[in-house]
DNA sequence: CAACTTATTGCAACCAATTGCAATAAGGCT
DNA sequence: AGCCTTATTGCAATTGGTTGCAATAAGTTG
């Protein structure tokens, strides 16, 4: 267990916002998710537990907890994606052509990190950054997009 | 003039697609465009055009240029922004705290491009990356996102 | 634990973007 | 130039997500 409720709680308090049952939820919900996760996927999870919560609460929470850098979004064909922000960062190959997303290691963005640290004076988040382009089986020619 | 018009007829008629004065008006749109635009602004230029022209086609007609790949397309802060896809390709530094984007030199990836290439086999666009992080003025401390 | 401040929520109105469909018109072929 | 096929468009309905606002409730203080 990365991390505790308890770390999630003081983590707020300590920036005074508030440590709600719906937060927990939605936050539960994106953790327990076996992968990255639609906003309509965790509405679904969030709502078998308290119908009450709404899809508004689920949209503002999520942009919340991406601000709080407790969770990554990742945009790809016109939707959201969430992913709990995991111990180990790992970065995003995604196919323009089939949609296939395969994960690479955070160490190969590191000399571009680098370098753009020291030219730019700029600090690139490198804990979750996606790449798009073609896949072995898409390159063959010109596939047309999947979305 | 690195895209005459003729080059357009031809790309899309050898792929079956037609000419449309709707598609040369909203191609124009983003081409005179100063830097990257917003379906809203190309929607306004080319309203003044002409009129008749609906939304639909606008957001159709950038989905379709995209993937023909004589856009770039670039989501930030909840907003699709669209760029005539250049001679000369460019990638770009993002601000999570102020918004503010900086284009970087696209050399500055093809250490990553070609590791990618060997190592998964999968071909990254270099043409027109995005990359998000904190700028020199914004790393201070935690502020918060710009939206 | 009661009172208080204000961050957060649910609701409903709202807005941007997508989609089905029938009308239109681009481009190919006589 | 006229005819034909079908890609493309405009329209209107719809969807998905956002926003203003009043009600609620988290956390603080005494
Ligand atoms: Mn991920
Ligand atoms: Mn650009
Ligand atoms: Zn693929
Ligand atoms: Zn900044």
């Amino acid at each position: 267990m990365a991390r505790p409720a308890t770390d999630f709680a003081t983590r707020l308090h300590s920036q005074g916002f508030r440590l709600t049952p719906q937060r927990q939820l939605i936050m539960d919900a994106v953790r327990h998710a076996a992968r990255h996760v639609t906003p309509d996927e965790v509405y679904a999870a969030v709502h078998r537990q308290n119908p009450a919560i709404s899809r508004a609460t689920i949209y503002r929470t999520l942009d919340f907890l991406c601000e709080m850098r407790l969770i990554h979004a990742l945009y790809w064909g016109g939707q959201m994606y969430y992913e709990i922000a995991a111990e180990q960062p790992h970065h995003h190959l995604v196919c323009r052509g089939c949609g296939v997303m395969v994960e690479c290691a955070p160490d190969l963005l590191q000399i571009v990190v680098d370098v753009v640290e020291k030219k730019h004076r700029f600090t690139i988040d490198m804990d979750h950054v996606a790449l798009f382009g073609l896949c072995r089986h898409c390159r063959g020619q010109g596939k047309k997009s999947k979305k």
